[in-house]
DNA sequence: ACACGTTGACGAATTGATCT
DNA sequence: AGATCAATTCGTCAACGTGT
């Protein structure tokens, strides 16, 4: 006994694709086939299931009770053939990618990013570098790393989203705060030690630099101890750290802070494993519910 | 006249049988 | 196993028929 035949997912679809367009014309434009090609395609199927599934009368096309019986089954074998190849989309990236974030993210998301990734792309490679924005986009610019996640300008960036920047203080932040006030901060270039310097200045707020170096958590630590505060973002805020509210701010003689961009780099001719990367984190940055993602 | 589906002619790509 | 070639498949294009 012969083998029953098995139906083509290219007719498929174009049986599908008529039945939802209305007519073979419509179909066509949607498969890329000319109507002439959507005709004989449908004609192939009919002759595979040996029924019409169309009825011509004049120029409505209607379906058959054959082409009913046979539109639920057409839909499930196509949705079953997009989840197979969405199931096996994975496994085929493969390659290095070079991923660079600035220290903020490191210390927040980019643990779940890197866990998220390596989950549903194992054979994927990731060299992970900490450093400056600018030289990230540097790096990104001139292929020494595919993807990076900056803070600053999100003028040519694959994804952006602006975060206020807040006042970070030690759990039990005192009312009146010491004058000047102690400030923990990271060594220059710092979009945050520039703002956080910024807005005391032209607020005439006396202050003083009392922890500055190269290491956020170091910075952080400082904070925690009470012996200063900081300007980060509020996602930094836990652990023995609070994240002034504005009000709270300015009742201790704060003043108010800009916004700071996140800007998502990927280089123009990344490969698709590094893209796919890419599309992983502009849906951390987008993500309403996701932790900021400061630079 | 126009829109839409069908049909026939033709060409390119693929398949399968055959040969070396 | 690889090369060759005829048969088959499937696409487009153009002409045609039909209904509005």
């Amino acid at each position: 006994m012969p083998d029953a035949p098995l139906l083509p997912s290219d007719l498929l679809r174009t049986f599908v694709a008529v039945v939802d367009d209305g007519g073979m014309s419509a179909a066509g434009l949607r498969v890329g086939r000319s109507q002439s090609a959507v005709s004989l395609q449908v004609k192939r199927l009919e002759e595979m299931v040996g029924a019409a599934l169309f009825r011509r009368d004049s120029r409505d096309l209607a379906l058959t009770p054959a082409g009913d019986t046979l539109l639920p089954y057409a839909r499930r074998l196509l949705a079953l053939n997009e989840q197979a190849l969405a199931a096996l989309a994975p496994a085929r990236l493969t390659g290095v990618v070079r991923l660079g974030v600035v220290q903020d993210f490191a210390e927040t998301a980019l643990a779940g990013v890197l866990a998220r990734f390596a989950e549903a792309h194992p054979n994927v490679v990731l060299e992970t570098r900490v450093g400056p924005s600018s030289a990230l986009r540097d790096a990104v610019a001139h292929a020494g790393l595919d993807v990076c996640l900056a803070i600053g300008s999100a003028e040519g960036a694959a994804a952006a989203r602006t975060v206020p920047m807040v006042w970070l203080a030690a759990d039990r932040v005192p009312s009146a705060l010491p004058v000047p006030l102690p400030l923990a901060l990271l060594d220059p270039p710092c979009s945050y030690r520039r703002a956080a310097l910024e807005v005391l200045e032209s607020a005439g707020v006396a202050h003083r630099i009392a922890y500055a170096g190269p290491s956020l958590s170091a910075v952080l630590a400082a904070v925690r101890a009470g012996l200063a505060v900081t300007v980060r973002t509020a996602d930094l805020a836990g652990r023995g750290l609070v994240a002034l509210a504005p009000g709270e701010a300015a009742a201790r003689g704060l003043p108010a802070l800009p916004a700071v961009t996140h800007a998502l780099h990927v280089r123009p001719d990344a490969g698709p494993a590094a893209r796919r990367l890419g599309t992983v984190m502009a849906e951390v940055l987008a993500a309403p519910t996701a932790p900021a993602i400061p630079g």
